[in-house]
DNA sequence: CTGAAAGCGCTTACAG
DNA sequence: CTGAAAGCGCTTACAG
């Protein structure tokens, strides 16, 4: 390994002036600076990362912190994942992969070992314990998702009233007036904080009367199955239905094919439009799918973004709330007469 | 922050002492174990992992070196990369993401940063630069997938052999004997030379003949509407198949639709076996479809164990090839007549 | 503009 | 079984 000592020994000055030029952090004269990159390059010299992060404490890695639990992570962690490694790397960082259980106590084992310079903590929840560790552990660090007062946090997140208002816009420019949203599954303990269910349903039903829409609200299983089921429910229980808002990707591809097979046209009779869905969803059903699709990517980067932001010390950024953006297909169409069912 | 100094100073010992009661590598008296092990909980001290590292020449961090294309990253990597991660936090490790771009510069540039103990290196190319530069930088690590000539390094990866064999003898015992392999197009430069389509075609292409199966490949790309597009040169071109092994898996879903759309029975007049499926596409498909499913769990946990093997000094481990699994559902059955269609 | 020196918080021969 | 000390490879006041 070649060292600041070999460099600055080639070069006939000290370790602190090959730091200043490496570092750009103080004026070198113009021939000493010279001397120093061609002895740089002679012998091929690259900073230490660990004796850096020691002697500057700061490390430039950055915690990806997520639940690792049995119900798995949506598909479009991937997206999220990767968009955040590769914004990190951008801005000189690296990212790990911090699989946490729920309680706080792994993740305050993790902040102890002084590896990294801030956290992102995926899958926040309403009431969430490991923000309170994130806290007492003064490391910056900024949520994906929000606490049900998020206020006091950093935090980037979709933006579901907005989510919401340009789904209901879309549909309701059609003439759709019968529709209904379908959420996700709340029995599970660990879902029946869900942010974005819980948002999702109050956007809903705060905007929905406003446009004369009765908001009705299901709830459906992340499976292709549970979809399927639903359709039985929703042409048993809400058979005037002509458009569906539904969170889950999964479920919509089982909806959309039960209810073809039980002689509906999509979107003749009724529009389905997934509200928070991976690029992939259209293609994967037929007719392919109007999304609204997940800012993923966008939520990764701004994520790592603002988490910079704040371990340099600068103003922390104020929430940042994306939108899922409508992508059309041909899942959604003009509303038939109200109440039609063939 | 509390430090060992802070400890040792509290125990009235060394901080020497201090360090072997924490990483338990020497001797230490009972008594004096126990004054360190009190201080060390009464101050609330972590071991700080950087200054650690620093000593110790281990950073006990691993990177997860990935292409960072525009093609995307395969939906089972998501898993794959969770599993990694748990199975490094299980061994005392972190795991770091790495999007490299395919030339070895940018691997090299962070090689030289020496924060890495070892690289796991992602989507392995049979011809790949990237393996040059691992070789160069003298960093231990491991191949998730093989080169041409994949002896001379530590690797794991999807027994290609063994998964053809086990889908051959599934469809082979349900009499099917027109049997197609449906294989990536390699149409696109970079996935010419892509290892899971080169070994899968000549497992398949090896083993076909000797149960009088005439070995026909045909291509598709990865959509659904690519898999749509097959159904149709299938039935044109190969109008007595009756078993299909498939390996992209939005694609069978296109084309089980598009079938069954032409009024072909799943499985009843034809068979469909996925052959590298993630764990979420049985259920996307209506027939639920039977899969070899892809090992990636195993492969993120194998690779993770095998380079902390070789980090560690020990016997490299063999190759580890794992095949997929037969998850039977409801996409393959018996064949009818031979050639029959309907 | 440049250097000598202290210090980041540990690990690890070496000596006793 | 325990300690004094060197050293890991940098950064950063401080002094000139």
């Amino acid at each position: 390994m070649v060292t600041m000592r070999d460099v600055a020994d080639r070069a006939g000055v000290s370790i602190a002036t090959v730091s200043f030029v490496v570092n750009d952090t103080k004026p070198v004269s113009a021939g000493t600076r010279q001397r120093i990159e061609q002895a740089m390059a002679d012998l091929g010299f690259r900073r230490n990362a660990v004796a850096r992060a020691l002697a500057s404490r700061r490390t430039h890695i950055l915690a990806m912190a997520y639940p690792a639990l049995d119900h798995d992570l949506s598909s479009s962690s991937l997206e999220f994942f990767t968009s955040a490694a590769a914004t990190a790397a951008k801005l000189d960082h690296h990212l790990v992969l911090w699989p946490v259980s729920n309680d706080a106590a792994e993740l305050t084992e993790l902040l102890g070992q002084g590896l990294v310079d801030g956290v992102l903590l995926m899958e926040v929840q309403l009431d969430d314990p490991r923000v309170a560790a994130l806290t007492d552990s003064r490391v910056p660090f900024a949520l994906i998702g929000r606490t049900a007062d998020p206020a006091p946090f950093v935090h980037v997140d979709i933006d579901f009233e907005a989510t919401i208002r340009d789904a209901l816009t879309h549909l309701h420019e059609l003439g759709h007036r019968r529709i209904v949203l379908v959420s996700g599954d709340r029995t599970d303990p660990s879902m029946i904080d869900y942010g974005p269910y819980v948002r999702a349903e109050e956007a809903f039903a705060g905007q929905a009367e406003s446009r004369g829409i009765q908001p009705t609200i299901l709830r459906c299983g992340p499976t292709a199955a549970a979809g399927r089921e639903l359709a039985g429910r929703l042409l048993d229980d809400q058979p005037d239905t002509t458009g569906v808002l539904i969170m889950k990707e999964y479920a919509s591809l089982g909806l959309v094919s039960e209810l073809r097979r039980r002689g509906r046209d999509i979107p003749g009779d009724i529009s389905v439009l997934p509200l928070v869905a991976s690029k992939e969803l259209p293609a994967l059903s037929d007719p392919e799918l109007t999304i609204m699709r997940s800012p993923g990517p966008e939520l990764g980067r701004l994520g790592v973004q603002a988490l910079i932001q704040v371990i340099e010390g600068h103003e922390p950024p104020p929430p940042q709330l994306i939108p899922c953006h409508l992508e059309l297909a041909a899942s959604t169409g003009p509303a038939l007469a109200a109440g039609s069912v063939p």
